[in-house]
DNA sequence: TTCATTGCAAAATTTTTGCATACGA
DNA sequence: TCGTATGCAAAAATTTTGCAATGAA
């Protein structure tokens, strides 16, 4: 935040910052607001909303989909390695694993149609193993 | 429609439908409204998302995500050949585009993790040749 | 001191739901 | 005929915005 332009590092941004690094988890607004007002009882979920703009712009965390159900804007931490998300229909754990497809087919494709990627988002969907004896039906 | 448990292929529905499949484009619901009702004055925007579910549920449709910055759930026709999406942030413009490595992850990693998966969905961000030239900078 | 940031409340946007009526099978 | 689907209006859910007050630099 010690940035150029006249931004400022203020108590509720710090807050905000530190929840999202701090949780391995993939958050919306309003979780990331319950856990940041046990800091700081007055913040408001606006402040949450104005914030997360901040820090994407600043390249400090990520917003994300996993999977398409979702309907709620989705964060995490920017400083964590690329990785990319299994979501399981039954149980709706989500997994995270790494590749290097995606690095090489990005390649691919910077070369082939002259693209500029500055971010990738790949989601699986279906049944983890636990679930997919049960859930050998349905979508 | 004309399937097991008692759905009934109404007017709208067809109409719902044949909207998204004449469309090359990726439609979210109010879009899709607009144009169906050029079939249907009368066609309520809750038909539409209930519909939607309805199409959704039977695999003639694709929700999809194909930006960060999306906000409303996006549609497309369940049966053209499986593709990805590149958008580019300085034109708006979606390209999609085709490859083997995802069908080849998805295979390693069901192999890997004993996932069954039903879903993939791969979106890039980035900018298009010919605004790579103009905007260097920026997110 | 100055201007970016906050809290609050109100609005905007997008999607869902209840219910009486209409209509497909 | 029977029960699913629709239209309408109202509600819910999520995100954004206006504005006066606050506080970081």
């Amino acid at each position: 935040m010690a940035h150029d332009s006249g931004l400022r590092l203020t108590p509720q941004r710090r807050v905000i910052l530190r929840v999202i690094e701090e949780s391995g988890d993939h958050l919306d607004a309003e979780t990331i607001w319950k856990r940041a007002k046990e800091h700081d009882q007055k913040l408001n979920l606006a402040t949450v909303y104005r914030t997360l703009v901040v820090l994407k712009d600043m390249g400090l965390i990520d917003q994300r989909y996993f999977a398409r159900k979702h309907k709620r804007e989705i964060y995490e931490s920017a400083h964590k390695p690329e990785h990319y998300h299994f979501t399981c229909k039954a149980c709706g754990e989500v997994s995270e694993f790494q590749t290097g497809h995606i690095t090489e087919l990005r390649a691919e494709l910077e070369t082939e149609f002259g693209w500029r990627m500055s971010h990738s988002c790949l989601c699986f969907e279906g049944y983890c193993a636990k679930c997919a004896e049960r859930c050998a039906e349905s979508d």
